[in-house]
DNA sequence: TATGAAAAGTAAACAGG
DNA sequence: CCTGTTTACTTTTCATA
C-alpha cells in the first residue's frame, strides 16, 4: 500500500470522524483528492466503516470476559462459529492455534447474563467453555501502528 | 442511561459518520437537538472517540496473536501495563482473573516481528509470556447489543 | 431540553489538466 | 490521479418556547 494512503488510513483509524478538508490538510493533499483516496479505500474494503468508540461500563456492560471453546466432538463439522454468530454479547470470536479451538470476547451487564450465555454457548455452540473474567483494561481499541515497509519476498 | 441516549450511542456505534440530520431522524429528534445529545455524550466520556475499522491484513498487518503474561517475580509491585504502554503491538491490554496476571492482543505483520515483540514483551516487562496464534476472525469489533434495563438494585 | 432559523463550513459531483 | 469550482447539505450557533 502507497504510504499516502496508510496515512490516510492511520488518521482516520484515529479520528473516525475528522473533516476531507483537515484531513487532506494532514497529509499535504486536496479536499477532493483526499476525498477520492478515501471513498476508494472504502470500496476496496481496507476501510471497513466507522464506529463510535463507547464507553462499555458507562452502557450497562461493565463485565468483560475472554472465552476459550472447545467442541464436545472433535470429529464433528466445525461451525462453531455460525452457530454462535447470533449472540449478540460475544463482540469477537478468534479461531486459534493451541489446545482450544476458538477464543471469544464477551460484553455483559451483569454475572447472571454471563451465567447465561455459557449455558447458551455450551448448548448451541456444543462445546466447552473455559472463562476467564476481565476485571479492568489497561486499554483496548489501541491502533497498532501500521508498518512502515512492504514486505517484499 | 435514557433509552434516547442508548439508541443514539447505538446508532453511533454502528455508523460513527452518521450527519446529525440522519441521526435526527432515526432517533425522531431535530437535527439540533441530537446534536446536543452527542456533544453531551461525548463531554460525559461516553463516547470517547470515532475509528475507521481497518482491514488490517490489507495494510499489512494479517498477525494476530493473544498472549498471557505473568510476572516473573510476583511478589514485585505490578507495573506491567504501564511498561508495556508504549508498544503499538499490543492494541489491548486485560487484567484478568486466572492463572495468569494479563492477557494482550497483539497485531503484527510477519512472525519475525511477533518473534522480536515477545523477546521485547518478556524483557521489558519482566514476565513470561504464552502466545496463542489466531488463525482467522470469524467476527471482530462487534457491538454487544446494549442492555434495555437499568439494573435497579 | 426541545425547536427552528441563520451563518459558516463541508461533502459530493463534476470539469479539466 | 490531481486540482479547483459549484451546488446541496451539514454543522454549529443562537434566539426562543
Amino acid at each position: 500500500m502507497e504510504p499516502l494512503d496508510r496515512h490516510i488510513v492511520q488518521t482516520l483509524a484515529q479520528d473516525g470522524r475528522i473533516s476531507f478538508a483537515d484531513l487532506g490538510r494532514q497529509v499535504g493533499l486536496s479536499t477532493s483528492a483526499v476525498h477520492q483516496r478515501v471513498k476508494r479505500l472504502e470500496e476496496r474494503g481496507i476501510i471497513k466503516g466507522y464506529r463510535a468508540v463507547i464507553d462499555y461500563p458507562a452502557v450497562g456492560l461493565p463485565m468483560t470476559a475472554l472465552m476459550s471453546v472447545t467442541p464436545f466432538d472433535p470429529s464433528a463439522p466445525d461451525d462453531i462459529p455460525e452457530r454462535l454468530a447470533d449472540i449478540e454479547e460475544i463482540v469477537a470470536c478468534w479461531s486459534v492455534a493451541g489446545d482450544e479451538y476458538y477464543v471469544l470476547l464477551i460484553r455483559v451487564g451483569r454475572p447472571q447474563d454471563l451465567e447465561e450465555l455459557l449455558a447458551r454457548i455450551r448448548q448451541q455452540g456444543s462445546c466447552s467453555t473455559i472463562t476467564t473474567i476481565v476485571l479492568s483494561t489497561p486499554w483496548e481499541d489501541r491502533l497498532g501502528s501500521l508498518p512502515t515497509d512492504d514486505y517484499a519476498l
